[in-house]
RNA sequence: GCGGCUGUGGCGAAGUGGUUAACGCUCCGGAUUGUGGCUCCGGCAUUCGAGGGUUCGAUUCCCUUCAGUCGCCCCA
């Protein structure tokens, strides 16, 4: 038996998801977002009309079935569109909050060839800020991500660009219309892409030198004024925060739900390869009322954890797993007595572990060295008549006698032990 | 969904159409019955991802399949 392809047991690395959850918990209250947990099923219907029919996810990389009682539905393959939901449900909207925000962090599903950083089931995280139309809170937004990806120690490029909202399908419908008459030329993939995603066919690797790209109409000339100055905003914003960005006019997302401000932070790519990307996000303006909520603005981004271990892994960056502060050395048939102490330092706030059988000193010598215990506890039937015990610190070297009821106040004693 | 590479013990890794599948690490036992890390001795793969085929004989050749990996599409 193993697990299903493109699917993982999080083991060796549950130190790396520890430390990037804690961090994006910080970050989060610093700014004083609420965290929100949704379903991981919803119906099918939420993800077609919030992604997009068209978008591949919802076309082929969903895992949608039905379910007893007949009704499709669908294991999220993101997580913006599940808190849409419920932000809409709940009718948050109406809260005398009018700037509200949401952090998640939970696994997602999406039924693709697995490779580096990408998997079936993978974990995200993401911010979701609704109510505000100001480039402010795109500022913020930004703001987070960035924090995040640098308390954790990665150097990360962001990169912009604006797709605007009004005019997007005007762009659009410009973009084709200049590549049309040069449509042979171009790759098979963007053959393709033309009538499926032609903002897609911008951020082509094989068509990047083609003249027909170099001279394809920018997304900025579609903007309207007032997306211009949001636009000029953000940039003139991410400057004053000191976070360097570059404009990147190629960038647009996969997801048809954005509009205006789209990011992305991206880490070299000799760290994650071609998936570089450990975070993307942007505006989407237009979704709560397309889930069917009132005509709110928000904007939000998603991280992938995985991309950020592999990145972490990559970095050498060393991260703490739980430390051993005891480990109980047992000579002779002294079980209850080994486990009497270690009740005791336990409530006392250590870490312990009992050598749970009889077995040479050697052997379970062995043991304290692979568990990287502080101390190790030496307890045999001598012991239990003297009530004197062999403390060994395993960090600083040295072995000394202590009474029993002095055990708590030595182990205490040192610094680096773990007690509460 | 498409293409390249890979698949030998817990891990790393050699190898060959023919009888006992190297080696290193880890692990287990002992030398050393109350103090590990060094050293020495001994032990640990009825089996080479799975299924089928060719063959007197397959881990080795062929096919299929599964999985991993890298890239494409797409995306976190």
């Amino acid at each position: 038996m193993q697990t299903l392809k493109g699917m993982f047991d999080i083991i060796d690395e549950r130190p790396y998801y520890a430390l990037i959850r804690k961090t994006i918990e910080s970050v989060a209250a610093q700014f004083h977002v609420k965290k929100i947990e949704t379903p991981l099923l919803e119906a099918t219907e939420l993800f077609h009309r919030g992604l997009g029919d068209g978008s591949d996810v919802v076309r082929k990389e969903t895992y949608t079935f039905e379910d007893r009682g007949k009704r499709l539905i669908t294991l999220r393959p993101e997580g913006t569109a599940s808190v849409v939901r419920s932000y809409i449900e709940h009718k948050l909207y109406a809260l005398p909050q009018t700037d509200q925000s949401f952090y998640y962090e939970g696994p997602m599903f999406r039924y693709e060839r697995p490779q580096k950083g990408r998997f079936r089931q993978f974990y995200s995280a993401g911010f979701e800020r609704f109510g505000s139309a100001s480039p402010a809170a795109d500022l913020e937004v930004i703001q987070m991500a960035h924090k995040v990806v640098t308390q954790l120690g990665l150097e990360v490029t962001v990169e912009i660009n604006s797709l605007g909202t009004a005019r997007k399908n005007e762009y659009i419908d410009a973009l084709k219309a200049h590549l049309k008459p040069h449509l042979k030329e171009l790759c098979p993939d963007c053959q393709a892409r033309f009538e499926t995603n032609p903002l897609r066919m911008l951020d082509c690797k094989i068509d990047l030198e083609n003249s027909a790209f170099l001279s394809a109409p920018a997304p900025e000339a579609f903007l309207s004024q007032e997306e211009a100055v949001h636009f000029e905003a953000v940039k003139n914003g991410l400057s004053h925060l000191k976070i360097p960005f570059i404009v990147n006019p190629k960038l647009v997302r996969g997801l048809d739900y954005y509009t205006q401000t789209v990011f992305e932070l991206k880490v070299s790519e000799s760290l994650l390869g071609q998936q570089n990307t450990v975070c993307g996000g942007g505006r989407y303006d237009l979704l709560v009322k397309e889930l069917g909520g009132p005509d709110v603005p928000a904007v939000g981004f998603g991280f992938g954890l995985e991309r950020l271990v592999v990145a972490l892994k990559a970095l050498d960056k060393e991260v703490k797993d739980l430390s051993l502060d005891v480990y109980i050395v047992v000579l002779g048939p002294v079980f209850n007595e080994a486990l009497a102490v270690a009740t005791l330092l336990r409530e006392a706030g250590f870490s312990v572990k009992v050598h749970p059988q009889e077995a040479p000193l050697k052997t379970q010598f062995k043991q304290v060295e692979h568990e990287k215990a502080h101390f190790a506890l030496i307890i045999g039937e001598e012991e239990i008549k003297s009530h004197v015990y062999p403390l060994k610190d395993q960090v600083h070297g040295g072995e000394q006698k202590v009474q029993a009821d002095q055990l708590i106040h030595v182990l205490s004693s040192h610094g680096d032990a773990h007690a509460k």
